[in-house]
RNA sequence: GGGGGGAUUCCGGAGCGGUCAAACGGGGCAGACUGUAAAUCUGUUGGCAUAGCCUUCGGAGGUUCGAAUCCUCCUCCCCCCA
């Protein structure tokens, strides 16, 4: 199956300029996918991204990513209301070391692979670039009339159409300037006839075509992925902490491992399309299988399986499986207690962690002290308070449900940690010492 | 430069001298139902204390027994005219 078709039939497919299936037909062309360096970690937003370069990868083609270390120092305005803070060069240079070795996860640098993919860095091109320079030989080709015909720039200029626009600066303006200009090098340096990227991206892709064509009467192509949706409305890959991050210092395995899981049914077959490269069959068998036994959730933990070994292996994924069934599972009090200290452990790694000095249990403390004074467990006791009228706390699997209970040593599973659960699936632990 | 409107609790948005911790909707949280899904229903959603108290309605002052509500000044936003 070549490319396109690939990311056809997988809902990657949102716009592609005429000629791009053509010109895929030759052997090992080259593609690349832009990436923010703007934390040192990608997210779960990137993935669309880079599956679109695994997959191109897979063609047979070969697949660049391009951190944005100079782009990322001006922002793009695409989808945002407002100017972007700006990154010092250390900083992307740091992001850009991290955000390699996750894309290594993805993608093969190998350097025997003909088709090895690469990375790039378009700080190493652009800062030697002058001003004066870039404004004589690249901006003469393009007119500002071309440039605020884009939709990114529109939005922001008319900002009476939206009150929450800012305008923007002449900065940001010049990002589809100096993006088409990455492109255009890639051109020439790696013979890089294809950038993809998410559809918001589709202004910027074309100026950097354009820029091809006027500078170089060359032919570039352009291929855009819609942006990913969840069927409820709200934003793909946030939760109430944030972003879902590949890096395991941000997102624990197991949240990594839980997020996928919670993925509704509605979406989880077009996850499973985008983020996985199980093919058509077998995700057509897959659907089936849930359809006749939906409460199973075969898809939710294909998807959290393949994702979870993917981004963190196999030893993190068995964990993340055994922790949650344990914590969502029929767990009881005695589970708890016949968990071995290491087993606890790595259950537990993924869940907020709170200390506490020993002595304070031997009184017998209050559940209000405990839990929003001695530990951060809770902003108030309010919330304590509410929480156990509604039946929504648990110490160590059992419902607390009589607020002037005192916690004493006798809770401590062995002897050292307590389990605080709120609602179903916020799990927090006491440790003491 | 002239004229007008506005800033309210997470968001939107009522309130226009006491009965306002502040309607209503959204969101959040919890419960029920389930499949750690969706939908639905219920409760809850400033803080502290078990009917009370304390701090909130852009900022600073003032009037009043009493203000989110009235007055003055300030800051910021929007609209119309030049």
């Amino acid at each position: 199956m070549n490319f396109i078709e690939e990311v056809k039939w997988r809902g990657m497919l949102h716009n592609i300029m005429p000629g791009t299936e053509e010109i895929l037909k030759e052997k090992n062309v080259a593609a690349y996918v832009g990436i923010d360096p703007t934390a040192d970690s990608l997210h779960i937003g990137h993935l669309v991204g880079v599956m679109l370069l695994k997959h191109f990868q897979i063609a047979g083609h070969q697949p660049i990513a391009l951190v944005g270390g100079a782009t990322g120092m001006i922002g793009d305005p695409s989808g945002k209301s407002a100017e972007r803070n700006l990154l010092t060069i250390e900083t992307i240079r740091h992001n850009q070391e991290k955000i390699k070795t996750q894309l290594a996860k993805f993608l093969d640098f190998s350097e025997d692979k003909e088709n090895k993919a690469l990375m790039v860095n378009n700080y190493d091109w652009m800062s030697k670039f002058s001003f004066l320079d870039f404004i004589r030989d690249v901006g003469k080709h393009i007119s500002v009339n071309y440039m605020i015909a884009k939709d990114s720039v529109k939005k922001r200029m008319n900002s009476s159409d939206d009150k929450d626009a800012e305008g923007l600066s002449f900065t940001e303006f010049s990002y589809q300037l100096v993006q088409g200009y990455d492109f255009l090098h890639l051109y020439k340096e790696h013979n890089c006839k294809l950038q993809m990227g998410g559809s918001d991206q589709w202004g910027n892709i074309t100026t950097g075509t354009e820029l091809i064509r006027r500078m170089l009467q060359g032919k570039a192509y352009a291929l855009t992925s819609p942006l990913i949706t969840k069927a409820d409305g709200g934003k793909f890959g946030k939760t109430e902490k944030g972003n879902i991050w590949l890096d395991p210092e941000k997102t624990s395995p197991y949240e990594f491992y839980q997020f996928w899981i919670n993925t509704s049914d509605a979406d989880a077959e077009k996850y499973l399309k985008i983020f996985t490269v199980l093919n058509k069959e077998e995700i057509e068998n897959l659907v089936n299988e849930h359809n006749e036994a939906p409460h199973t959730r075969i898809l939710q933990k294909t998807l959290a399986e393949k994702l979870t070994t993917m981004v963190h292996g196999k030893d993190a994924y068995d964990t993340s499986v055994s922790a949650s069934q344990i914590l969502f599972g029929k767990g009881t009090k005695e589970n708890l207690q016949s968990l071995d200290e290491k087993t606890f452990n790595d259950i537990f790694s993924g869940v907020p962690h709170f200390n506490i000095n020993k002595n304070s249990l031997e009184e017998g403390i209050n559940i209000f002290d405990l839990l929003a004074e001695q530990t951060q467990v809770f902003k108030s006791k309010g919330e304590i308070r509410r929480l156990i009228k509604d039946k929504g706390l648990s110490l160590n699997m059992e419902k607390f449900t009589n607020p002037d209970e005192p916690v004493k040593s006798e809770h401590l599973i062995n002897d050292k940690y307590l389990v605080i659960r709120q609602g179903k699936k916020k799990y927090s632990i006491i440790i003491t010492e």
